[in-house]
DNA sequence: TTGAAAGCGCTAACAG
DNA sequence: CTGTTAGCGCTTTCAA
């Protein structure tokens, strides 16, 4: 059994309340006193029990995640984030996986307030109205991180995509590209951040002296969506003179390009092929993809900086944060001409 | 605030102790008191703290992990299983990231314990004796979980490496090579794996005609050891007519495939190579990466059944735990003659 | 079958 | 500066 506070304060020689006083540094406590309940500490190896202490105090120092799947590596950068910043300011987190099940997600949320988290940041991929207002009913600092839709009722922190997809196209333009063709995803949801994107893209072809706009929609957001788009996509390229796609996701990319690679199509040689996010295969990938960088680490971190903002402030604080993009240039894309 | 149980009591007008039966289904309730106290509950949306519970219990149903990185693909697999396993039997986890400091190890040790975690999992990629002596001294269940490293000592979970060697090594030899150069990674600890895998290297190449060995060493085992490796293994290749290349890990084979890529020769025309761990990336890549898979989800989850066996029996499984290996055979080797 | 009471390990008035 | 005491929300004897 572990040494509690009593038995720290018997061997000193004190009462409870001093030993709490000198390891909470809360009241002044006399040197020689200070010194006898720190050997009896050391003498026993005595570490406060947090559990205890947490229900006396009411603070946890735990916040909750409650993310789609920890192996995605965008959401393992997420919670490097959130972990980091939460370590500085001596919270600890508890992390759950969903697996994108709504049902889960709501047992989860009702499992960490009983845990007593004092904050959740749920990373999800999808919407789930329930389980943002169960949270909300939580009266806790809640932050909400989704890559693909978004709530505009919700504190969150994103890049701004309607000028990352206006700078990414324009980039492709400086490229000397003519004819770009921006490969979404099939979506139906409202809240889709697609749009954004897609505003960002249109804006930017109108520059061009045609100014004409190719939008063509893959199946879903992962690599097999992107490379099963591949036929259509290359019959789109090939009819309409295009010579650089830009992908609204890494993962359409990378399906892409290795649909390319298995076509013996030559990226960037043939075609100009671009991603969004900066996921980590992106760098590593051959060629290289050029993409936009969506700095996950960081937006993990701003989220548990404004969660634990709130929690010593109290004051909540509504408004989406952005935070600066990045063109990632590097061998996917192309000078042409 | 939340509702505790004893609003539910004054509401159900009954004790606490009769609401703690209820939710516990500790003892015998007449059917019409279970009734007022259920509705009693629902109404005030009433959830037991878990940490007052924890406190008299002693039992925090939390697992507490020690990782190096999340960020790490193969990492964050193993998480995944701990998690998923860990919830079937109500444990939660709590996480924290070391980046392979060893103070930061020691510190997340003592943390974890004062928040009465009842087992440890340590996921390191280097030895620290420090810090196992000390999660040793908490006497709690503890696993430790390392890919390049073994401890004999302790219980852990992975696969047969020198039969993983063997069986790499004699695929490679059906296909039809003659000389396979083994690259391992400058390594200096006596408790690496490699001479497990080398051991294995070296039995397969035995049973060629000629039987010779060819090993060489990156500086390490990331993608940029792989790389740099890449001018000297070239040099290797071309002065022993080798054909084929045997990498210790995914990373290194990524790093080599990509000199390769970079310098223009092809895989696996000119040269076939292999991997080790099937991590994300070996599947995803262009040319798919053959590899031996190490099962990083079932690792994790064994770890952690061992764990709450352990809480569940009281008895100390010792042994170290292997889990069947298997060989992805993918693009990147390809048969020769 | 139910309630009263003690106590888990700790913090925080309150008195002295 | 120090000790006594109450109590955080819950489980668990012990009696009734």
């Amino acid at each position: 059994m572990a040494a509690t506070i009593k038995d720290v304060a018997r061997l000193a020689e004190v009462s409870i309340s001093t030993v709490s006083r000198v390891i909470n540094d809360s009241k002044p406590v006399s040197p020689e006193v200070r010194r006898r309940v720190l050997d009896a500490i050391e003498e026993l190896g005595y570490k406060p029990n947090e559990v205890a202490r947490s229900l006396v105090t009411k603070k946890s120092n735990l916040i909750g995640i409650i993310v789609t799947d920890i192996g995605n590596s965008y959401i393992a950068q997420m919670v490097r984030g959130i972990e980091e910043v939460g370590r500085m300011y001596n919270y600890d987190i508890i992390l759950s996986s969903s697996y994108g099940d709504v049902e889960t997600e709501k047992k989860f949320a009702e499992l960490l307030r009983s845990k007593q988290v004092e904050g959740i940041i749920l990373i999800s991929e999808i919407i789930n109205e329930e389980v943002i207002e169960q949270i909300k009913s939580f009266k806790i600092p809640f932050m909400y991180l989704n890559k693909y839709y978004n709530n505009l009722n919700l504190p969150s922190v994103s890049i701004d995509h309607y000028e990352a997809g206006l700078r990414m196209t324009n980039y492709i333009i400086e490229l000397g590209h003519k004819n770009i063709l921006y490969l979404t995803a099939k979506d139906d949801e409202e809240t889709s951040l697609e749009k954004y994107k897609i505003d960002g893209y249109k804006e930017a072809v109108k520059g061009l002296e045609q100014g004409k706009e190719f939008i063509y929609s893959a199946n879903g957001f992962s690599i097999e969506d992107g490379y099963e788009a591949g036929d259509s996509v290359v019959n789109i390229i090939r009819e309409n003179n295009i010579t650089a796609v830009f992908c609204c996701q890494d993962e359409i990319a990378i399906g892409l390009v290795n649909y390319c690679y298995d076509n013996n199509i030559k990226v960037p040689e043939d075609i100009s092929i671009c991603g969004y996010g900066d996921t980590k295969i992106a760098s590593i990938y051959r060629p290289k993809l050029t993409t936009i960088k969506e700095p996950y680490y960081d937006i993990g971190a701003v989220a548990i900086r404004k969660i634990i903002k709130q929690l010593d402030d109290d004051e909540v604080e509504k408004a989406n944060t952005y935070l600066p993009i990045q063109i990632m240039k590097r061998e996917s894309c192309k000078k042409i001409q």
